[in-house]
DNA sequence: TTCATAGTTCGATCATAGACGAAGCATAAA
DNA sequence: TTTATGCTTCGTCTATGATCGAACTATGAA
């Protein structure tokens, strides 16, 4: 056998069933201890330090530590991007457990990606914004315009502070569910954080599924109407 | 262990070396019989049948039959995208021998993607069509202009019939080695297929890669010249 | 018909690597 | 200090699956 190309590496790492569960744990975005990523993989403590030092050794995930936990994400938006595009085909190509049950039918609906929201809401935000000109979209681009910028500030959002970071303020993403672009950035995922504070919607604690509370679908389609294509 | 999801199947299929040489070996866009995909991959015929009754079933290829001949494709766009997407990251992750040797600087400068030109002339291609207007990027679609169409034209190139064509006429892609993007779509693989038959460039018979001619450099850059951005 | 080539199926072999128990570090609390 | 918790390392077991030889089917050529 030639030797494989270095692509036969990276794949295989995310080929293994408990790596796999641990990386798919980690697109919601939250850094996770080796013990909760255990937890989530479903195999021992031992199985998964294993497993994480290899993803760690493939670049595929880094991690902080603090006192004495170890907290794991991902490594960078380039590894999430490629596992929501494995998802994408194993989504249609095959097995199509992917349509069973509410509960992957809840995640189709509003979940988190990596630490913005995604789904079909995460759509509707991101077409409204865009049709009602508060992003502009401009060659590879996305930015928010003044009437954008005025709008997230009156939901409480410190713009400036924002843009400050390190993490481009708006970015699409493309959704593997959907197929359409839904808003990441620091701006989606301050967005995010603000229905989760202001209770709109309340997060699974076993998926990365979110779920609206009825004041907050609410709200919701108050703020973001689904509006016309112009 | 959960039984992991189903990411972690498409990811096994890709993470096999011998499968990974044959889907690579199918990124150029041509469809290869089993005994030439054998070849490729470095393992006997039963080996190479065996490998891609799994790759069919897991929907990453598809074949056609003629006479006693298999030829097979990859299946999908949505493949070859999740292929160069793990291929950009296995580039940055670790393991730097991407950079070793000639035949790689061969490749990052021009070589197949797919069915259309890629790599550093790949990009040039593109930018230079786009910063004449010949190609105007519009939220995340990509149309030829009517300037682009005469241009097109005025190579030889029936853009009726492409536009006709299942394929979308443009498309962007995702250049791995250049992390740009170039052009893709049916009209992406005109011009390359013109670029072959009027003996601009020559394919490398074992690699994706492709050289050019002293005169087709020289028409190439008279054609695409690299023009500053506006 | 016979022969040759393309590909598949079967069966046996064998290496890899994933799994966990047990023991060892390291950090923090008591 | 002692004790508890979080994580790592080591060793062993085991199952999976990649591989190839050999035999089989299918298509085409002579």
């Amino acid at each position: 056998m030639k030797d494989g190309p270095a692509i036969a590496n990276v794949a295989a790492l995310i080929g293994d069933p408990a790596r796999a569960n641990i990386l798919t744990a980690l697109m919601a975005g939250k850094a996770l201890t080796v013990s909760e990523l255990a937890q989530e993989a479903g195999v021992t403590l031992q199985t998964t330090s294993s497993h994480l030092s290899k993803l760690l050794g493939g670049g595929m995930v880094s991690y902080r530590k603090q006192g004495r936990h170890k907290y794991f994400e991902l490594a960078s938006h380039q590894v999430a991007g490629t596992i929501e595009a494995l998802m994408g085909l194993a989504a249609d190509s095959g097995h199509l457990r992917t349509r069973t049950g509410p509960r992957d039918e809840a995640l189709r609906s509003a979940r988190r990606c990596y630490n913005h929201l995604a789904g079909t809401a995460g759509v509707q935000v991101y077409e409204s914004m865009v049709r009602r000109g508060y992003l502009t979209v401009d060659a590879a681009d996305l930015s928010l315009s003044t009437a954008g910028r005025v709008f997230a500030e009156n939901l409480g959002i410190d713009v400036v502070r924002l843009s400050k970071g390190r993490a481009p303020l708006c970015r699409e993403c493309l959704d593997w569910s959907e197929r359409k672009t839904h808003l990441a950035g620091s701006l989606g995922r301050a967005l995010l954080d603000y229905m989760i504070a202001d209770g709109w919607v309340k997060q699974d604690a076993t998926s990365r599924a979110v779920s609206f509370t009825a004041r907050g679908r609410t709200l919701f389609n108050d703020i973001f109407p689904v509006l016309d294509a112009v």
